[in-house]
RNA sequence: GCGGGAUUGGUCUAGUGGUUAGGAUACCAGCCCCCCAAGCUGGUGGUCGCGGGUUCGAAUCCCGCAUCCCGCACCA
């Protein structure tokens, strides 16, 4: 299935609404997740808890989305993260600027000039609009992040675009509070917010959006002094690290051919891959491409984009950059505050890599790979632990006290599981509709339910049925459901 | 932002100026009682993305706006 079939089914099956779609005016870049779009998210995030920030004795926040200019001053933001940006009077297509300017004279043009300098360059290269031959207005600046006025003076402030600012904020009391050790990571879930010039493909890019972000603090001395990397060096990565090309390597090799910088590095993406196959990504299908200094964020020092790949595309995932000492410095500089910490005998800035994650672009591409049309069936094969319903329960006919039957192991179970009832239709038809949405197992009370207090669980994937006692249940589902494979 | 296409019940779709907007699917109820969908009967649900205009009369023509898709540009 292609992207526009799959979007359609999330529709269609309650994942996902277009947000505030009843008024004419709803604006682009916004959606809504609905009952079974965020049951899968709220486990996919439980299942990032487990694998990446329990595993790693990381420490996680949850930030404020709205902080004050000062932060984004530090980080960079209101410079970085702002476009020249010029446009032709007559068509009115819009370009950014430098860029323009370097096409046309072949020159390199810093993105930070001035505007006037800009408007000079353009006026005396008489450069002309590509689309239509018009003249363009003076270059002005787009700056990405939704600015807010906080309270009735109305404050100067800004919606994060990036989770981990607050993680850089509040790094030296919880450093001291958690009695944190170097190197360590803070990890936060939550929402980042980016005023996109032109939204598109739903999940792709949001002009609201959430993200799973890890923050690993470290000595940049000490980068290679990293006992957990030896529990991972056999694992094998996907590099693609010029263009097209692929690698499969383990990780203890590229870092030997200098493929990767350092062991923590190494480890960091190695237990990123296994979280994915363990969120059922087909792996196969991803890989670790390099950035070149020209797709890199102004931050850092170098990058790997963790990408998939999907009816769309390749499509990024998480953003994995190098850093360095960028924002504790920022931060130091700005709030005048020390930011270094002690490590060892010494006080030290600590170099940051990050793990940035986009969950929502995640959740998508989980179910892209989850999607299995078999014939008629249509199968979403979400890894049990990932699955919005866990277990349907269904008494196989409308009589003779089995819906009576059914409906009260419904009662007891759901509960602990997140449970749904159906007697409507035929059972193959009940089924087939908790296959669509991905319910790994389905409870049938029969007619034997009756005699011996037994039911049958229905496998999603195999379709076979084992028949187990009523008073083994939940044990039985439990360990169904909670076991966890890559 | 630019160019192109699209916008009719949950979903797909017929309908290009004129009676209560038709169908499929889904859904609900009943029948059937069947362990892998699409059997029978009945039923709910749309005023046609939003606003304005033309016309005696518009889902159907025109304009503006919004959203979605594709291409370009943008994507810290």
């Amino acid at each position: 299935m292609n992207y526009e079939q799959i979007i359609r089914l999330m529709l269609e099956r309650g994942f996902l609404l277009p947000s505030s779609e009843i008024y004419a005016d709803a604006l682009a870049g916004f959606w809504d997740y609905g009952p079974l779009g965020v049951a899968l998210k709220n486990k996919y995030v439980e299942l990032w808890r487990r694998y990446l920030v329990r595993r790693d004795n990381m420490v996680e926040i949850d930030g404020c989305q709205i902080m004050p200019k000062s932060v984004f001053v530090a980080s960079g933001h209101l410079a970085g993260f702002e476009d020249p940006i010029v446009s032709c009077t007559k068509c009115n297509l819009t370009l950014r600027a430098d860029r323009l300017i370097q096409e046309k004279t072949g020159k390199i043009i810093p993105e930070r000039l001035p505007n006037q300098e800009l408007d000079n360059l353009i006026s005396s290269n008489d450069i002309r609009c590509p689309n239509c031959g018009g003249n363009f207005g003076n270059v002005r600046r787009f700056n990405m992040m939704f600015k807010v006025n906080v309270g009735p003076s109305g404050e100067e402030a800004y919606l994060r675009p990036e989770t981990c600012q607050s993680i850089f904020v509040d790094f030296p009391r919880l450093f001291k509070v958690m009695r944190c050790k170097l190197p360590v990571a803070f990890a936060q879930y939550g929402k980042s917010f980016r005023n996109e010039i032109s939204p598109r493909q739903s999940l792709m890019r949001l002009r609201e959006f959430y993200q799973a972000e890890i923050e690993v603090f470290f000595n940049p001395d000490k980068a290679n002094e990293f006992e957990k990397f030896d529990a991972v060096k056999s694992e094998v990565l996907r590099l693609a690290l010029d263009g097209e090309k692929l690698e499969e390597i383990t990780a203890a090799e590229a870092l030997e051919k200098g493929y990767l910088p350092n062991k923590l590095i190494a480890y960091y993406l190695v237990i990123l891959k296994q979280f994915y196959q363990y969120a059922g990504l087909d792996v196969k299908r991803s890989r670790f491409r390099k950035l070149g200094d020209d797709e890199k964020a102004f931050y850092a020092s170098s990058a790997f984009d963790f990408e998939v790949e999907t009816s769309l595309g390749w499509i990024e995932l998480v953003a994995c950059n190098h850093r360095g000492d960028y924002d504790l410095s920022g931060h130091s500089k700005v709030s005048k505050k020390d930011m270094t910490v002690l490590d060892g005998d010494r006080d030290v800035l600590p170099n940051v890599f990050e793990l940035s994650m986009g969950v929502d672009r995640s959740i998508y591409a989980i179910i892209e790979h989850s999607l299995v049309v078999d014939g008629e069936r249509t199968v979403l094969r979400f890894k049990p632990y990932l699955a919005p319903i866990q277990v349907g329960v269904f008494p196989l006919v409308t009589r003779d006290g089995l819906p009576e039957a059914a409906k009260q192991i419904y009662s007891k179970i759901k509960l602990n599981f997140e449970a749904f009832y159906d007697e409507s239709g035929s059972i193959g038809r009940r089924y087939r509709r908790m296959d669509e949405i991905g319910t790994p197992f389905c409870i049938t009370v029969d007619y034997q339910t009756l005699e011996d207090n037994t039911v049958t669980i229905r496998d999603r994937d195999t379709m076979k049925q084992d028949r187990v006692k009523i008073s083994e249940l939940e044990q039985a589902l439990q360990r169904r459901l909670f076991t966890y494979s890559p």
